[in-house]
DNA sequence: AGGTATTCACATGAAACTATTCTCTGAGTTAGG
DNA sequence: TAACTCAGAGAATAGTTTCATGTGAATACCTGT
């Protein structure tokens, strides 16, 4: 009975929510702003694509959170329109490399993007010069020219290498009818720098350099966006203006200001605010942390668990760790769970995988005679490191 | 004292291995004509 | 004889092991004063 009142209020309650998805990632606004001469130069550089002519590749490099992602497909959209009004066959594929399972190997782009022009093909099983093969010849198939843009690529030349994408640039050679247009986006600005020399000059023809956001940018595109999405008056003074000074202290990422948006108006939508008052800022900013631990913790395989759960084990005791001290713990961890115990050598990598995740942090140092090696700290938040070893004992299957 | 050589406890890299999931191929089997 | 089945070969992938090499600075060891 309860619960169906509850969902009764809940529907009775009017939120100040207006339109939510106008704060999720997935959100392409009609305009992007700040980023009009980007766009243009850009354009300028992907235009003779309309002329079924191929265009120079193009690079796109900047931080997380400056729009280079919204802005490339952005443009792609327009001129998709553009191209269809006058009839001419312009195809754009937008990938991300970095989807787990999707995008992040040789075999499944190209599978991925088969997949695009409509045709299947096998998760596995086949030789990958067959796939490019099939691949070559749906390409090949029509006059076209296709813009490919492959998202997040440092990720991907990180994990395999950079024989795909001189393999992808070399198409074109093969290609009769088709053209295809390179269009990479990366989060690193060194990312090109090891790269082979041969595929660096054919693939970075043109670059663009996203810079971060100031302050004042980034309060105008919370408040354009905040119009949208919350009824008028719902966001108390200040609010926007401290949501993004809190954005622009990290490097001016806009991405992060709007979920912290979202996330204090949730905050406070729950809480039966009638308003967002900035008090919930704070608040927000851990959700959104802790969600994200806690996240990429579950994702995780069990190794990797045990690994920081024995880390969360000894971190009442003791401040710093050393490689060797965890892995002594993590050995019981191991016992308790019937898992099998990994090398050193491979609990070394998890390690530093949890220190790119930004869950510990780890430094290497040099202890003299004594060696050299991880001095490890855990920078949790109370209740954040509780939940998380709840999270762990659950999935490890400990009591 | 000042200089250098060692040495520790791992880090980091590369290659190879394992288990799983999947395709393709072709031999053998079946069933209908 | 065409259709079907099913085992075996071969791929891709994630996670790991094995082997090999690298490394920063506290200490041990000299050396000449």
């Amino acid at each position: 009975m309860g619960i169906s009142n509850f969902f009764e209020n809940y529907l009775k309650k009017d939120s100040f929510f207006v339109d939510k998805s106008v704060l999720l990632s997935s959100y392409m606004p009609e305009e992007v702003i700040f980023r009009e001469n980007l766009i243009q130069e850009a354009a300028n550089i992907l235009a003779p694509a309309l002329r079924e002519e191929k265009p120079s590749n193009l690079f796109v490099y900047g931080k997380t959170g400056t729009g280079k992602t919204l802005s490339v497909k952005y443009l792609l959209r327009t001129m998709k329109e553009i191209a269809e009004k006058n009839n001419i066959n312009i195809v754009s594929i937008y990938i991300n490399c970095k989807l787990k399972r999707v995008a992040d190997t040789e075999y499944r782009l190209i599978a991925r993007l088969i997949k695009e022009f409509g045709e299947e093909v096998p998760a596995t099983g086949l030789p990958t010069d067959e796939v490019y093969n099939i691949f070559y010849t749906l390409l090949d198939k029509k006059k076209q020219v296709v813009l490919l843009v492959l998202d997040e690529i440092d990720q991907l030349t990180k994990k395999i290498g950079d024989e795909i994408l001189y393999n992808l640039t070399r198409i074109n050679a093969e290609l009769k009818n088709s053209q295809i247009c390179l269009i990479g986006i990366s989060n690193s600005l060194i990312f090109s720098e090891n790269l082979d020399p041969r595929v660096r000059s054919s693939l970075s023809e043109e670059e663009l350099i996203f810079p971060p956001y100031n302050a004042l940018q980034i309060q105008d595109i919370l408040r354009k966006r905040g119009t949208i999405a919350f009824k008028e008056g719902a966001v108390e003074a200040g609010l926007i203006e401290k949501c993004a000074a809190y954005a622009a202290r990290e490097h001016g990422d806009v991405r992060r200001a709007i979920d912290l948006l979202r996330v204090a108006g949730e905050l406070a939508e729950r809480a039966g605010s009638q308003t967002i008052p900035i008090t919930y800022l704070d608040e927000a900013e851990r959700k959104v942390e802790s969600d994200r631990i806690i996240n990429a913790t579950i994702s995780q395989p069990k190794q990797f668990q045990s690994v920081l759960y024995a880390l969360l084990y000894v971190s009442p005791q003791k401040k710093n760790f050393f490689t060797g001290e965890i892995y002594e713990v993590y050995q019981g961890v191991c016992r308790k769970c019937r898992l099998n115990v990994l090398t050193q050598r491979r609990v070394s990598d998890i390690l530093a995988e949890l220190d790119m995740l930004g869950i510990i942090n780890a430094k290497i140092i040099s202890k003299g005679r004594y060696g050299r090696t991880r001095e490890i700290s855990l920078s949790l938040e109370e209740g954040l490191e509780r939940r998380l070893r709840e999270v762990l004992e659950k999935s490890l299957g400990l009591a």
